[in-house]
RNA sequence: CGCGGGGUGGAGCAGUUGGUAGCUCGUCGGGCUCAUAACCCGAAGGUCGUAGGUUCAAAUCCUGCCUCCGCAACCA
């Protein structure tokens, strides 16, 4: 067999990741294991992403250094991972030594070769009123607004000349049917990112330090695509000078495993990089799914939050990867609830697989001491119980080819399924009250054991720790994935092990309530957001607060949360738009007084100007107009 | 007319190239007792979002519409 390179997307390091975040890893995992399994060499890659301003400011407002945040916190995502029986080949962390040094080469090569190049970002600044302008906005050479003269300025920054490799990746894209999958998500990276033209990308930052250095350019660090991507390479030991043995044996990856949320940057920016430093291109990017909680997407603030631990806790680790694996769609979000969980937690761990092995287990140390009988003596329904065994591999190999986890776990509960059928029809217990049917009913306890190791075994990649279990109870010691394909490779004579419960049974209404305590228990955090840094009265009095009066409120076409208002300043009209389509209806608010911020940067948006930002409280995720003015304030107030 | 996906018995999902609608859970009835009140059998329950069209035949192809969702745009 070959070699398998499978990597997760590096997890990034600005919080504790929730179970939604986790599922890839386990995701991933079940695949890895699998083509171990199948006798693969396998190299599994998962990490952490470190860098990036938001890193540095949460370390800042903790008071500690980035470093020793995301110590922290890759720590605890390495303990997640271990916790799940990730079977991770290497966990690599963007402020690896060796990966930093490889980045700076691999940025340095790419600018060498010309293909990443500073642009000068160039505009004309009003510093009176703070603006941009580009060349065409500017009107006799002054500024659009006030008229005065305006400066000339300059912002440095790196582009990676993605444009030139767009006809290539389009070819790659096209000769290459599933390098993308699943299909829906392709047609959305072409329709919206490729056809309409790749533009350059940005590489570099200059507004805060937490990053890679620009080696040859300091004030400037590489911002995270190059950064993070790179990850796939330089974990093999790659750099530019130097390939390394590891990422010649293992490169080009077979599968990166991303959330659906990154496939953009895997299959438009990652390529485009590999194909500037000449490298092959992975061969398949899979863009999953989703895990919701209930309807809606798992979120801090939404106090939706379930983390992996706790699931863990309460349930075991094969519960979760099982939950993780088998209820989620192959390319629709998928959904967790606690009640769902309990649910299949009891049907099929606990009924249907924890019960057949522990009914088996009890009846081979009931009626034979424990020690697997001879099956000496075939009859009806053991054919077709065998049948069921033995063709299931070859099922469960098709499957997992196209990433159908789900579908795999479904073939080996039909072994399932069937052993407890053949129990109800060959009725053990009544074979075991005559003598004569001795040989008879340790043939059925023979094929049923031996239908369990092969549950077992194809278990082993998805469920790690209960195929051991099981291997304890029934004896075995060949879980190998050819002895599956065979009916019969357990040895009479082998002594099982005691019935232990799998899976107990889970009251659902008291676990319920236990984890509702729970939950209330360490959420009574305020919905109050936290408080943000001094401001010094300067800072206020930058602002230009004032009074308006609605005259105008509609919808921008083709916008989901914009709406364009017209106000009334002191007979003055004035356009803002605001992103508050979700919250109000244009109707209740003209008419209204409401306050705004006159000296905002003008801006564009959906092809119209701003001129302003409308205020509004929020809370608890919603959001409100402040127009808690008297009717009679003379627009144009300014508010002090 | 920006792009894409979905709408299938109470719930969650499958339905490959068109040929009498499946799975899991739940519900109801029955059986069994080896087992974790588990297991096995049977039944009820769907005009496959909607209106048309193609066809001997459509959940499956085409068109319009309704509706939900994702991406993009955009939220200063």
């Amino acid at each position: 067999m070959g070699k398998f390179y499978i990597t997760t997307a590096i997890a990034y390091t600005s919080r504790k990741p929730h179970i939604g975040n986790t599922y890839e890893m386990i995701l991933t995992d079940a695949i890895a294991r699998w083509r171990r399994y199948m006798g693969d060499d396998v190299f599994f890659l998962t990490g952490t992403d470190e860098h990036g301003q938001k890193i540095q400011e949460i370390a800042e407002a903790e008071g500690i250094d980035p470093q020793s945040y995301v110590d922290r916190i890759a720590g605890q995502i390495r303990d997640i991972a271990d916790m799940l029986n990730i079977s991770y080949d290497k966990f690599i962390r963007t402020t690896d030594g060796y990966h930093v040094e490889a980045v700076k080469k691999i940025f340095k090569k790419l600018y060498d070769q010309g293909d990443i190049y500073k642009s000068e970002y160039e505009g004309w600044y009003c510093t009176p009123c703070e603006s941009f302008w580009t060349d065409t906005q500017l009107v006799d050479g002054r500024c659009p607004d006030c008229g005065r003269v305006v400066k000339k300025m300059r912002e440095e920054a790196y582009f990676l000349r993605l444009s030139k490799y767009q006809k290539q990746l389009e070819e790659y894209i096209e000769t290459h049917a599933d390098f993308i999958c699943p299909e829906s998500r392709k047609k959305e990276m072409i329709n919206n990112f490729i056809k309409p033209g790749i533009q350059d990308l940005c590489v570099s930052r200059s507004s805060f330090t937490w990053g890679i250095p620009v080696e040859f350019d300091p004030g400037h660090v590489i911002y995270v695509w190059i950064d993070a991507l790179s990850n796939y390479i330089t974990a093999l030991g790659y750099t530019p000078d130097e390939k390394g043995d590891l990422y010649k044996k293992y490169w080009p990856a077979d599968v990166h495993i991303i959330g659906k949320d990154i496939l953009r940057f895997h299959t438009i920016y990652w390529p485009i990089m590999l194909m500037a430093l000449g490298e092959p291109l992975p061969k398949q990017i899979f863009g999953h799914p989703w895990m919701l909680f209930g309807e809606e997407k798992m979120s801090k603030s939404r106090g939706n939050v379930i983390y992996a631990e706790d699931l863990v806790r309460h349930f075991g680790v094969d519960a979760v990867r099982y939950y993780s694996l088998h209820e989620m769609p192959y390319a629709n979000d998928g959904t967790i609830t606690y009640d769902v969980f309990i649910n299949r937690y009891n049907s099929d761990l606990a009924n249907t697989l924890g019960n057949l092995v522990n009914r088996t287990v009890a009846m081979i140390n009931k009626y034979f001491d424990g020690i697997v009988p001879e099956n000496s003596c075939a009859g009806e329904f053991d054919e077709s119980l065998k049948e069921v065994c033995i063709s299931a591999s070859e099922k469960i190999e098709a499957k997992m080819k196209t990433w159908h986890i789900a579908d795999s776990l479904d073939e080996i509960w039909k072994i399932v399924d069937r052993a407890n059928k053949y129990i109800d029809e060959t009725t053990p217990w009544v074979l075991a009250k005559t003598e004569e049917d001795k040989p008879r009913l340790g043939t059925v306890l023979y094929n049923l054991a031996e239908a369990i190791r092969i549950i077992a075994s194809l278990l082993s990649s998805f469920m790690p720790e209960t195929a051991d279990k099981i291997k304890a109870q029934i004896g075995s010691t060949d879980l190998r994935y050819e002895s599956v394909k065979t009916f019969g490779g357990l040895k009479p004579g082998t002594k099982v092990g005691t019935a232990e419960v799998l899976f107990a049974r889970i009251d659902a209404a008291k676990k319920l309530e236990e984890l509702e305590a729970e939950q209330s228990a360490d959420e009574p955090e305020s919905k109050v957001a936290p408080y943000k840094d001094f401001c010094e009265f300067d800072d206020f009095l930058k602002l230009d607060l004032r009074v308006g009066k609605v005259i105008e409120c509609e919808k921008v076409k083709k916008s989901d949360k914009l709406l364009r208002f017209t106000l009334d300043v002191g007979g003055e009209k004035r356009q803002i738009l605001s992103g508050i389509a979700k919250y109000h209806t244009p109707e209740e608010l003209i008419g209204k007084n409401v306050v705004f911020v006159a000296n905002f940067k003008p801006r564009k948006m959906m092809g119209l100007e701003s001129c302003g930002m409308i205020l509004s409280a929020e809370y608890d995720g919603k959001l409100s107009v402040l127009t808690t003015l008297k009717e009679d304030f003379a627009s144009g107030a300014e508010i002090v």
